[in-house]
DNA sequence: TAGATTGTTAATCGATTAACAATC
DNA sequence: TAGATTGTTAATCGATTAACAATC
């Protein structure tokens, strides 16, 4: 940063320049980016230019490179990015040695593929305790997560870290359980329910996974695939 | 319709008509429709315009207008749109009375979860069986579907009318388990590996659900929300 | 008929791609 | 230095919104 006598200034332009808008497409693709390079430091790759992770990722190079220059300037001119670099950069951006602390409501099979899962840990967040209301449950351990009783839900996100809420289950007690945790220090919530949840208000952000929304795309696309098969057919008879 | 004498252009007309292009954006907002539909279906509403639906999905109007217009006017000038012949246009769009057949590959706890789930019925979809390597499973039922072995997967897929595998097993067994299903009718694959697949080359559709992706998005907004707060606590002090 | 609301065209906005000067 | 590749600006493309004529 060039060092300046009038301060002023500076001041202002960094308070408008840190937050500079990232548009949603462009959000949606850093996650992305986070696993190619993975691959890339799996594989020993230590550099790679924007036209080589381009051709992997089947995007454009351009889009590439105006991606990463939203967050700053990872590159280098003649050389390309650094992996390890680059790598640090994303993560850091997405929060990833953030220490999240996460939650997981509902301990059935949901619940229990995400405890189960290598994602977490991978991403940086740490699930601390699960809870249910299937007596059951209660006090057991899936992995090392112990399972709590839903009665204990609020107290403990008062009186523990938790960043993160992860909604798995059902839909039906998803508002009543989104109620509980208003006065809670959790801001997020990974909601699996098909219930949809607008908690901005309650100054939350909710990130759903809507499951049912993607295999109606697939089957849409089995349609028009089997619509192509039908036409070609025709095509042929004529 | 209207009847021409002359038959020839009609006939061009269709074919280029049946298949206008719909952008991903769009395709992508169906699903939504479709459960907002099923909401107001179950609530008894018999009619609903652009307005009104723009209200409660929290969408514009035109773009509801624009969205549907894609596949057809299912509306009524000075009326709106009448629920249930919406609904079904939906579902004939999102090929949920098409009657596709799925098997779910990988009887862990995700493969059980979705077993269990009303989605696929919900949608349409008939789970015809779930296939394992795991000895203790194979021959069980997981409500009333069965679970065989992953060995009879290739000749079950062949014997039966199979149109999409779920892939809920580990992501390293992915690539190969696709291959198996090359010389299938299997058409769609709906992954849930973190394994990036391609197999247009294969004539199949591949709809991934990157649940990893969806939680590092997640974690991007909660730190820019830690941001903010920090950037407030700051601009408190001056 | 008058009012309402669609279907559709035109205007705007934003995102992607192309191009190239800067620079390693 | 010459070659390569970024960062960034400008051009293009596509998607969203606005507007309104058509029409129920």
């Amino acid at each position: 940063m060039k060092s300046e006598n009038i301060s002023l200034p500076e001041d202002s332009e960094i308070s408008s320049d840190k937050r500079p808008y990232v548009s949603q497409a462009v959000i949606k693709r850093l996650p992305r980016y986070f696993r190619y390079l993975r691959e890339l430091i799996a594989e020993g790759t230590m550099r790679i230019s924007s036209g080589e992770l381009s051709a992997r990722m089947h995007v454009t190079a351009s889009q590439i490179r105006q991606d990463l220059n939203c967050f700053g300037g990872f590159g280098q001119q003649g050389y390309g990015y650094n992996v390890h670099y680059l790598y640090a950069k994303i993560c850091e951006i997405l929060g990833v040695s953030a220490g999240f602390k996460a939650v997981i409501i509902g301990a059935g099979n949901l619940g229990r593929a995400l405890a189960g899962h290598t994602m977490f840990a991978k991403r940086g967040v740490d699930v601390i305790a699960m809870f249910d209301v299937n007596e059951q449950l209660i006090g057991s351990y899936i992995g090392d997560i112990p399972v709590l009783s839903m009665d204990e839900l609020e107290n403990y996100c008062r009186t523990h870290p938790v960043d993160i809420a992860v909604f798995t289950m059902p839909k039906e007690a998803a508002t009543q359980v989104a109620e509980q945790l208003t006065s809670t220090p959790v801001k997020g919530i990974w909601n699996f329910t098909a219930k949809e949840l607008d908690l901005r208000e309650q100054g939350k952000v909710v990130e759903s996974v809507h499951m049912g929304d993607s295999l109606m795309t697939l089957c849409y696309e089995l349609c028009r695939m089997q619509e192509t098969i039908r036409d070609d057919a025709e095509e042929e008879i004529k």
